[in-house]
DNA sequence: ATTTCTCGGCTCCGGAAGGC
DNA sequence: GCCTTCCGGAGCCGAGAAAT
């Protein structure tokens, strides 16, 4: 059992009532008794119990996150800043990768504030849940808020960047999964893109990689370049990307000067590949920044209006060339 | 089967002490 | 006697264990 504040105050002389307002600084307690009472914390290591705090306060200042996986790292690399941004607001988190419906049952058992769900694919029925529910993806059952970045116009982006470099071979490997809402999302950006540019459907190459990590992208890409090869490849993730850009290097081909690569995910860790990739969509920070604005508007029980659709970015960086200089 | 107790921390209310 | 400052105790919170 840890140190508690009976047993400071014990230490110290007080009433256990005297610590917790000196812990809190509160004005009701002489500076010569705070001061002795924080010296005596300190010595004694105390940290405050969270479940007894949540106890009085009705609140746990703790949000649940369910979670696809914790194997590709453009989802680590979301985590990440969902939980710098939580620290910013005195919150922590809890992260589980169960499937959603168990997930929300053990989070509300640990009565957290809020509980924010990565969807892959929506879940089949209505969630029993005490505290609010926030959706990133795929929108769950309808009422429920939903937070989502338009992944179509972020390939779509990536398309007509790669136009304006000339290329007019332009492969798109992605998940191509019916059920996966927001793959599909960025498969239609493709189509989409390719077609307002005029590009000829029998240039224009999809590859599906029946799914997201990085060995899925290296088998597709591997098995696309055994058969033709395009000017440039949008990478359906960062995983993904990762994948091809091995099986270009296996297959003696060099990014960008045989092959351009941009990669959907908009992360900081595309520019420690080799080139540094080029990435479209929302940058995280941003991601992180509106998901977690959205999570202290339902726990302010406040309603939440129309969440915006965050936009996205393209950021250039080496793994791109213009084909004149291929050709040249 | 039902009631009581326990855990740790917070807050309200009131008592003790001291100054005027 | 009154007021202010400082501190302590009771009660509360939820869930599960222990007692009745």
């Amino acid at each position: 059992m840890g140190v508690t504040i009976k047993d400071i105050a014990k230490a110290a002389g007080v009433s256990y009532s005297t610590v917790s307002k000196a812990l809190r600084d509160s004005p009701l307690v002489k500076p010569q008794t705070k001061q002795k009472i924080l010296t005596v914390a300190k010595e004694m290591g105390y940290q405050p119990n969270i479940a007894a705090k949540s106890l009085v306060s009705k609140k746990s200042n703790t949000i649940g996150v369910v979670w696809p996986t914790v194997e590709r790292d453009a989802l680590s690399a979301l985590a990440t800043k969902i939980n710098d941004e939580l620290e910013k607001h005195h919150y922590h988190m809890l992260l589980s990768i169960n499937p959603i419906h168990s997930a929300v049952n053990v989070f509300n058992r640990f009565q957290v504030d809020a509980i924010l769900v990565f969807s892959e694919k929506a879940p089949p029925n209505v969630l029993q849940s005490a505290v609010p529910i926030l959706f990133y993806g795929e929108p769950g059952p309808s009422s429920y808020p939903t937070f989502n970045v338009n992944r179509r116009q972020a390939v779509k982006k990536a398309v007509e960047y790669l136009y304006q470099l000339g290329h007019r071979k332009i492969a798109y490997i992605g998940d191509l999964t019916k059920q996966n809402k927001n793959q599909q999302e960025k498969l239609i950006g493709f189509q989409e893109g390719c077609k307002d540019l005029h590009l000829s459907p029998s240039d224009t190459i999809t590859v599906n990689t029946n799914g997201l990590n990085w060995q899925d992208g290296y088998q597709a890409a591997e098995q696309m370049l055994d058969i033709c090869t395009p000017t440039a490849i949008i990478g359906g993730s960062y995983d993904i990307s990762v994948g091809i850009l091995r099986a270009v290097k296996k297959a003696q081909l060099k990014v960008p000067a045989d092959i351009s690569l941009i990669s959907y995910d908009n992360i900081p860790q595309s520019a420690n590949q080799d080139p540094p990739l080029t990435v479209t969509g929302a940058p995280i920070e941003k991601i992180a920044e509106q998901m977690i604005k959205s999570l202290l508007t339902l726990i302010r029980n406040e309603s939440l209006e129309d969440i915006p659709t965050l936009d996205s970015e393209l950021v250039i960086r080496n793994s791109c060339t213009s084909l004149r200089m291929i050709e040249g």
